[in-house]
Parts: structure tokens; C-alpha cells; sequence
DNA sequence: TCGCAGGTGGTCG
DNA sequence: CGACCACCTGCG
């Protein structure tokens, strides 16, 4: 077990229900038990203190402290981004999501959990994702009686049809994945930079891949829920997409990402809220 | 029953 | 280009 004291800006709420990751559960007793870098682990932070369950001491240094982003200042982001915005919008939103923090996933796993969300509500995410694991991916583990499987890695997906994941319930994205696999194979495993050349991949999830599996803190990815939040706190026509963008990046610059992501966290907690 | 959910690809004008 | 529209699936 791993136990970490004196952290800033830090709540697993934040971080793990702000929309940029799919496998981690909260659990009855409040910590949250998920699957990341090939690790199955439990979670908790209390007291000050976060702990981290099925862990080894060795793991913190090279795994957890660099996907938990550890290393980077939010506090000074958040000042950035606050003063960024003259009006108090954003000291709002912060106020919301203060705890949240922009994990380091792995850029194939962020790509395949992207494509599966399009058009698509999180529930559903979720047990497509785990669907796909279960089917195709790699063993990770047991933890507290429940068995653990990894995203499936391009190879095994490339060779996949469609009909083999008929029973992941994909429906249409199948093909998409599939069809991505298959080029990142021919590439040698490596993934372009132009995202949007691959088959699913459109300016939103491009922009989630950006953000959250190329850790590049710039990109603002544009869903239904900031155009409503872009709407309601800034005034933008929901179809103004060009708009928010443009606004995004001058307001906020290299800090787009973070910036949507309190944004977003805040209306989701705001909105009335039928989908969790 | 039908619209909707972290959109995208295809087709028109 | 920009505005539509179909699309798997499952839930209210």
C-alpha cells in the first residue's frame, strides 16, 4: 500500500468524474477502484492523505505519481486562470472542480476510450469499454474478488472483425475501431499527429486524445455539455462552435484543457442531472 | 414510442 | 465550406 500526504489541489471526485476517464468506480465506502498503466488499484483520500491500495511503494514514483500528474502546480493554474477571466466565471467554475487534476493516460487506451464515446452516454461507455477489455484484452488482475482486464492492444484489435465485437455493443463504432487499429498497426504502432485522419476520429474526439492521452493542456474539446456551459456562463450561441473555440483559445491559451474541464464540471454538477 | 447520449462520415446546396 | 441526416444501443 501507498500512502501520500500533503497534496494540493487534489479530490478523486474531481478527477475521476470530470469526464476524462472511464474505469475507475467509486465504491459503497467512497474510494474509487479502477484499471490504469496495466495496474488494478483502490483509491482513497481522506484526511489529507491518499492511499493507494494494492500498490506497490515502487510503483509511486513510476506509475502513480506521473498519471495522477503529481507534478504539476494546479494551484498556479488555477491563478492563471482565474485572473485570465475578468469576469469571475471561471473562479466559479474552479470553485466546482477544485480538486481536479488531468491524468497522464496511455495515448492508445485514450484514443480507443474516445472513438467508443461518440454519440454515446456514460453508462454505456463504461460497460462498452469493459465489454471490449473483458473479450480482447490481457489479464491485469484480481482485486477484492472482481477480475480486471486491459483495453486490447491495436494488434489484437486489427485482426478483430466486426462481428468479433458484436458482443462488446458498439453498434456503429465498431468499424471505426477496427478501421483505427488497422491503421495504427500499418504504421508500426505508432499514432499520427493529424488524429482526425483516422476513422472515427472527429474534431471532438481529436481533441479529447489531445488533452487527455497527449497531456497537451491547450486542446478544448468542444461537447454538448461545454456548448451549454459556453452558453450559459459566456452568452455563445450553442451552434457557435468556431466561437468558443476562438474564445478558448485567447482566453485561456496553453490552459484550454483545464480550463474545460472545471467548465465542464461545473455545469454537469449544475445541470439537472438524469444520465449518472 | 421516440428522443437522446462527450459525434462522425457522407451528401447536398 | 456549412447545413443536414443516418447511425448501434439502451434507457426514461
Amino acid at each position: 500500500m501507498i500512502k501520500i500526504s500533503g497534496l494540493k489541489d487534489f479530490n478523486l471526485e474531481h478527477i475521476f468524474d470530470c469526464g476524462q476517464c472511464f474505469r475507475w468506480n467509486k465504491q459503497e465506502d467512497g474510494s474509487y477502484v479502477g484499471i490504469a498503466m496495466g495496474k488494478v488499484v483502490g483509491m482513497r483520500y481522506e484526511d489529507g492523505a491518499l492511499t493507494i491500495e494494492n500498490a506497490e511503494e515502487a510503483d509511486f514514483e513510476r506509475i502513480w505519481k506521473p498519471y495522477l500528474d503529481l507534478d504539476t502546480d494546479y494551484g498556479v493554474i488555477k491563478k492563471t486562470l482565474v485572473e485570465a477571466d475578468e469576469n469571475g466565471v471561471m473562479a466559479q467554475a474552479i470553485k466546482a472542480g477544485e480538486g481536479i487534476r488531468i491524468l497522464r493516460q496511455e495515448l492508445w487506451e485514450t484514443m480507443v476510450s474516445f472513438i467508443i464515446s461518440q454519440n454515446n452516454n456514460i453508462p454505456r461507455i463504461k460497460g462498452c469499454i469493459e465489454n471490449l477489455s473483458q473479450i480482447l484484452g490481457t489479464y491485469a488482475g484480481e482485486f477484492k474478488g472482481k477480475d480486471y482486464y486491459n483495453i486490447p492492444t491495436p494488434e489484437v484489435l486489427a485482426k478483430s472483425t466486426e462481428r468479433d465485437l458484436l458482443p462488446v455493443k458498439l453498434g456503429y463504432r465498431s468499424r471505426y475501431l477496427i478501421e483505427t487499429a488497422r491503421a495504427v498497426v500499418s504504421e508500426g504502432g505508432l499514432i499520427k499527429k493529424d488524429l482526425a485522419k483516422y476513422t472515427g476520429v472527429g474534431p471532438k474526439v481529436a481533441s479529447c486524445i489531445e488533452l487527455f492521452g497527449r497531456h497537451n493542456l491547450a486542446a478544448f474539446p468542444i461537447d454538448v455539455w461545454v456548448k451549454r456551459v459556453m452558453h450559459k456562463l459566456y452568452g455563445f450561441e450553442e451552434k457557435d462552435v468556431k466561437g468558443m473555440a476562438d474564445f478558448a483559445v485567447n482566453k485561456f491559451g496553453e490552459l484550454g484543457g483545464v480550463a474545460q474541464q472545471y467548465l465542464f464540471y461545473y455545469i454537469r454538477e449544475n445541470d439537472v442531472d438524469l444520465t449518472l
